[in-house]
DNA sequence: ACAAGACATTGATGAGTATCGATGTCTGAG
DNA sequence: CTCAGACATCGATACTCATCAATGTCTTGT
């Protein structure tokens, strides 16, 4: 794999090695319409809601997830193109194992 | 995904969420025999020796390569266990989107 | 035994990060 | 207009990490 490559990923990968971020990344996903507004996620961490809305924004800030204000709610949804782009990092340079 | 999960699959994201240590594990995975010792990845990086020892020792403690010293060198080798426990991740997780 | 080379460890430093309390901004309700 | 609630931002703190120079530990060749 390239260096340039490597730069591109890497960023995706440190987003999401986090226990947080991952599970927030996981009910994201697997919430209702592939999307979840933050009073959906803050209750289910041990966690004040300001850490919560860091590690969302590291998500968002990272490409992986999207960000909308409704009403009062923000809802974040996965963005398939970074996830593709993870995806496909394991499925070439993994399937060598 | 269960927070016991997230704990465990995060360690390894975090190892890999790296430019320097993705390279390791693509140069490791590709070379001839899923091998490869120190001293054919020390080159392809603009760093001091200490430092790519730094990172290869990242990924052993991680549980992604194991290393086995033969004669002067130390080689090292991808685990394919940890990289099935990444590429189940991305397939169940991942394929939501 | 000695020297050289391959790799690891140590100690230090500067940069990044996870977390919180306090505060700010926006939106809908009354 | 005012108030309450949802979420973000700010400032501070403690911790982790990437990197290097210096040094240590083996192993092989002479």
């Amino acid at each position: 794999m390239s260096e340039e490559q490597a730069g591109q990923v890497a960023p995706l990968l440190k987003a999401l090695a986090d226990p947080v971020r991952l599970r927030l990344m996981s009910m994201v996903l697997s919430h209702h319409g592939g999307e979840a507004c933050v009073c959906d996620l803050t209750p289910a961490f041990d966690l004040s809601q300001p850490t919560i809305s860091h590690h969302l924004k590291v998500l968002h800030e990272a490409g992986l997830v999207d960000r909308e204000k409704r009403g009062v709610w923000v809802y974040y949804k996965a963005r398939p193109d970074a996830m593709a782009a993870i995806l496909n990092l394991f499925a070439t340079t993994g399937a060598a194992v």
